[in-house]
DNA sequence: TCTTTTTTTTAGATTTGTCTAAAACTAAAT
DNA sequence: ATTTAGTTTTAGACAAATCTAAAAAAAAGA
């Protein structure tokens, strides 16, 4: 069955909100889609009767098996565009949000599974979530913080957890970036401070502050 | 100025019809659009407040100057999108138009001008019809049937004007393709039979029939 | 020219997704 | 336990894009 560009983004919004609450409220799906509370409530009444919701009225409610199969999909086509963006078109990572929330609407099952070919069916996006296979299966990753991970080990950098500009610009000049692969020669207790190592280059000193808002898994 | 969906797409059904005809009418539009003369109608009355289109009622309609601008804008976009799925992703190129269709919609500026540096400046799409440049410049390619063009030149296959998949099939099984590179050895009159040289292939004698559905270019 | 046919437009209805304002319900606080 | 504050739902309206049926205009034929 097909959904509509409305439907699609309440469904996706509200996987997001109930992997945080166990059920979700009407106020803040409305807050999250920048919608008004009566309207998200018109739509939990059409998602009902298609039967993808769980809902009591005044109680809250949360996507059944069904509508999250249909979440995961919609995950699947906004990370895949979002590798896409960065990977093939070269654009930064925090550029790319918007333009994959109107990419993810187009629906063709077998533009999505050649997309993940041709990406060369990536395991997490260029910030770091992970990304849904064509069943909805989920290979999760274990994210470590780099500001405690084991000295002398390889990890590949998954995600940063700080979008600001003046990080991003930081780390471009360390040449630091989702899929880097690094190791952390020394930590120093003095003031956190590591001292890291990415192929290829001088080892460099990076702050506790910066570390700690870097992800890394083992490879 | 951002334009829905729907305005769009009449936009893009205008301007191919008045390719071949001077002014359009309701009713071919209605046709092309697969709706009903009623709703041409109402839209091209929102078209008119737009100010895109010369209408007067009853006497046909075409669109101005901004309108072939915004035209042309569509149709980049839906070529550069064949080109990204026949070329990067490996659809043929019968399967391409439904899914164009929908990606070209996704209006980012950004986005289109990254792919069309990605798919490096296609000029031909993967039909052979001509990709207009971010300003609406279209490079015209003097297409030539293959059936007509002088003996021992270079040629560029750019269209093929059957899209039939039993045509379809036999060029692949010939190795030939949009862009394919290739030089006439020999016409012979008893039959309209061609021979043809493809590079770093044994030569191969064409049908007339099936030459005439091939059109090339000079490089 | 005067019907007849075809094309186009209008009028009014429908669907989807949204909104505001008011009513209904729940939760919290005295 | 009752008031108050906050949340959620209902009722009714609106805009976009479509439709059907009927009216108006243009084109074609006798």
């Amino acid at each position: 069955m097909k959904y509509s560009v409305s439907e699609e983004n309440y469904i996706k919004s509200i996987y997001h909100l109930q992997q945080q609450t166990e059920t979700v409220n009407t106020n803040s799906l409305a807050n999250e889609l920048s919608t008004k509370p009566a309207s998200v409530t018109d739509m939990l009444k059409k998602l009902q009767t298609k039967e993808l919701l769980e809902y009591e009225k005044y109680k809250g409610f949360k996507l059944n098996e069904a509508g999250i199969k249909i979440a995961l999909n919609v995950v699947r086509r906004h990370r895949l565009w979002e590798c896409f963006l960065v990977n093939k078109l070269g654009f930064e990572w925090d550029k790319v949000h918007d333009i994959a929330e109107d990419l993810e609407h187009v629906s063709s099952v077998e533009l999505i599974n050649r997309l993940d070919t041709f990406l060369d069916f990536p395991k997490i996006d260029p910030h770091g979530d992970p990304i849904p296979d064509m069943h909805g299966k989920i290979t999760l990753v274990k994210q470590l913080n780099l500001a405690t991970v084991a000295e002398k080990k390889n990890v590949v950098v998954s995600s940063v957890s700080n979008q600001s500009s003046e990080l991003l610009e930081m780390l471009k000049h360390y040449n630091i970036a989702i899929g880097t692969i690094l190791k952390v020669n020394k930590h120093f207790s003095f003031d956190g401070s590591i001292e890291i190592k990415v192929l290829q280059q001088a080892p460099r000193i990076i702050s506790e502050q910066v570390a700690k808002y870097i992800f890394v898994h083992h490879d």
